[in-house]
DNA sequence: CGCCACATTGAAGGCAGTCAAAGGTGGTGG
DNA sequence: CCACCACCTTTGACTGCCTTCAATGTGGCG
């Protein structure tokens, strides 16, 4: 970890501070400090003093826990300009899951007491917050619910099809897109293991449901993949 | 669902009013209104527009999802005191889970534009909202990870535990308490099937790990159960 | 060019959910 | 107070999804 260059405007990347007047934006500056991590690094482990809250600014991170045979379930992808974290400082105590850099990482930090204090005097940053820790808590009950009460196929189904409406382009009849981190990854996202993710997309494409080719998937058939994300068929 | 009788005081109970003034309590207690709810009514179900958000003051009231095939994941059981659906009015939209009356229950319901008007002018009640959703948001991220990493039987032992240190009463050498639910609803919170439970504690019986009579459980063996609940084994 | 991490495929086994059927329990009303 | 009924609980048999283990293929990078 050694900081970097960094411009406060930086921050407006983040929907939390967004819309702030420009001198909350400076004393938030004053607050927090730049930490840059090469990829792989350990961010901060499970059960570590939270001592605050970090913004991305560049890079990829992932939020995830680990079962007692070492199997891993990401709770969280972070990209540019999303915040991580921010729910440990406000119960004390310490951070409840691992965060680990998937690439090269730059990460604005807020000391836990100083963010406190500021939020304390601004009603429209402490509303911020809860919009985003309330849209981290709905993602979650997506999770639970995923990983709770839907197969690998509908979980990965889903997936596909989020990706593609976020990030796709389409070609002709199908949309491509390309996945942002190894299939290893996505699979401990989708809370399985690569095996089964690899059966599953031959599946799929033996299916005519989609294309794989490296990293880069090509959605053939939209309709076939939420009728197995998600259909709720009658009974 | 009907009005019924209400003091202000009652919201004291819950973590999120304890120690507001008198005057914002009062003005709190203006924006919204008693709602009686006789036991298995639907308070709200998954996708109906987020209205506002509720105080349980009596009864018992289960938060959950379910799959296509109609089994149900219990995010949350609330018990009087508890909040729940405050995240939802915040991103606006939609209510992500069904609530549901597992008791008779009577809840304080809070119109969302005016409460959030309130919180505008009262950063120390901003704090606590932001506090409340943050404690809902670890206890997600124990839940999939639970319900993703976990056996049955760890997640079981787990919950267990839990009940015996909050509710239990020692006598002798076992720890006692009563299941506050059916083991059906039980079952759902784990995220399994009344079957699956019923056969395992049977096991934990056979194994002389609990006394299982009714809805009441005595602990013979912590350490037995901590083992299994996440006994961490070395490699 | 060779290493290493990632990906794929096969075989095998287990955890847990489903289906079915038989008690048990508690609550309600006669 | 008792009888009935709905709901919960338990047990057995079966099935299947998914993880695990193992081996081979492949691409990228030093």
């Amino acid at each position: 970890m050694n900081n970097g260059t960094f411009n406060v405007q930086e921050l407006r990347r983040c929907l939390m501070f967004k819309s702030l007047p420009e001198q909350d934006l400076a004393k938030l500056a004053e607050a927090g400090s730049v930490r840059s991590f090469p990829k792989k690094s350990i961010i901060f482990a499970e059960g570590d003093e939270a001592k605050g809250f970090y913004v991305l600014l560049e890079g990829m991170v992932k939020i995830y826990r680990i079962s007692p045979d070492s199997r891993e379930q990401i709770i969280h992808i972070i990209n540019p300009g999303d915040t991580f974290a921010e729910a440990a400082i406000f119960i004390g105590s310490s951070y409840p899951a691992f965060a680990e850099t998937i690439l090269d990482s730059r990460c604005f930090f807020f000391e836990k007491k100083r963010f406190i204090e500021i939020l304390r005097d601004n009603p429209a940053l402490a509303l911020n917050v809860v919009i985003s820790v309330s849209m981290m808590l709905k993602r979650l009950v997506e999770l639970v619910d995923s990983v709770s009460l839907k197969s690998v196929d509908a979980r990965l189904a889903k997936h596909l099809l989020e990706e593609a409406v976020r990030h796709g382009s389409r070609k002709g009849d199908v949309t491509v897109f390309v996945l942002p981190t190894t299939k290893t990854e996505l699979a401990k996202k989708l809370g399985t293991v690569s095996e089964t993710l690899s059966r599953t997309l031959r599946r799929f494409q033996d299916d005519d449901i989609i294309t794989v080719d490296k990293r880069t998937i090509g959605v053939l058939d939209m309709e076939g993949l939420q009728e197995i994300a998600g259909g709720e068929q009658p009974f």
